[in-house]
DNA sequence: GGACAGTGTTACGCAACCGTGACAACTGTG
DNA sequence: CACAGTTGTCACGGTTGCGTAACACTGTCC
């Protein structure tokens, strides 16, 4: 799950600083100095966020933001603004441009840190509300409940929990033992095959709804959660 | 409909004000002056709110926050940070482990007890007038009263408090311990199968306006309330 | 194409969980 | 003090869901 940011930054220590928390942190840092060499990276490899300078030679960081929000690839991709302190006067124009977040300079990096991931798991659909939507099926933690549409669906307590990690975490194979320890508790010992059970009835529940693609099967790994079938 | 307000502050003199105030305004101040203070008095009884200094000796607010996010009893119970000039850095910390609002100080009384109120209000499905109505059902807090459609609907006083404390916080799983602590308050011991016949007893007053659906079971989790079947 | 490992499917016994009715203790009232 | 209303607890029975084994099936490698 390593997510890439792009770092759009002309001052290189600042530039290197960002980049080793980054890195720190898991996640996987590019860069570029100024807003043509952005696009030029962003239209090889599309980032999963953007930092972006507000003060860039050349194009400004806002009106690059302002572009990126118009092109379609870069549309929904999320961007954090690097301000200078005083700066924040722009906060109107930089939130109209479609800007999710700010971290004002001089920062730390923790609290940049702290802003890369919030803003990330905003845009992914975890809003904090524990209520995940993956194509057309929708887990509701809270209300422990399922809904298929606008249909609730009915569903067992491990059937439950299977369910709310892969949504949690999809996209990913997970092997038996994986699953084993996150959705029984590691400290019970059932058989693997157990695993192969559940996710047979996991398919059955979510069959009505012709969603039992979403459960996949990866030979030899282990099983993955997909909105794609 | 007295609120438990716990309040975490270490200063003899900012505590006794807001608990003050607190009472003047309705509600029922408890204090703590430390972190193993404030988890002792919440396993008493769990507050409806909790009102958590920045700066505590020992295990700072921060991390308290923190740990009661953790905990299941406490994961919901709303926060108010209380913070000095300058701390303000840290908000993003604090968002982060779950605190819902901040009052710098130094603050005045009224404007902390519109923050509560807010908070309170926000937290439950209350619009301040005390009345709630779902699916066919309303409850009128002030008057102490259940109308199914327009009849009246008799009940009994544990009965009656279990059912607002479902119809201000619908749609959501609940475990028996924690409807133990909501509705019963805490601090008298009871078994957790007791809660199972009063939910018996709520369904079975309902059931002349078949409304008994709406008290659901989810084996292995607790019991919702919901307007959906 | 044959052998084998990996996976899907089904059936079954068991344990956990929940609904229900009965009952005794408690409370407040006249 | 008697009585009605209410509450907490217990015990029993039924149901659900669970883990496991056994077998069928599928894909892969030589």
């Amino acid at each position: 799950m390593h997510k890439r940011i792009l770092i759009v930054e002309d001052e290189d220590s600042i530039r290197d600083m960002v980049a080793f928390a980054l890195r720190k942190a898991g996640m996987d840092p590019m860069h570029a100095a100024d807003a043509r060499a952005a696009q030029l990276a962003i239209a090889d490899t599309v980032p999963d966020l953007i930092l972006l300078d507000w003060m860039l030679p050349g194009t400004s960081g806002l009106e690059l933001a302002r572009r990126l929000r118009r092109e379609e690839l870069t549309s929904e991709v999320p961007i954090i603004m690097l301000t200078a302190r005083g700066e924040e006067m722009d906060r109107v124009n930089g939130l109209e441009a479609g800007v999710d977040d700010y971290v004002v300079k001089p920062f730390s990096t923790r609290e940049l840190i702290a802003r890369v991931k919030a803003v990330l798991r905003r845009s992914q659909g975890d809003d904090g509300s524990g209520v995940v939507e993956i194509g057309g099926l929708k887990i509701d933690g809270p209300a422990h409940r399922v809904f298929a549409g606008e249909e609730a669906v009915p569903i067992g307590p491990t059937e439950y929990r299977l369910l709310y990690f892969f949504m949690t975490h999809p996209e990913r194979v997970y092997s038996r033992a994986q699953l084993l320890d996150h959705v029984w508790g590691g400290s019970v010992y059932v058989e693997e095959r157990t695993v192969d059970v559940h996710i047979r009835r996991l398919r059955k529940t979510l069959e009505p709804w012709n969603l039992e693609g979403m459960v996949q099967t990866v030979r030899g790994a282990g099983y993955r959660f997909s909105a794609s079938v």
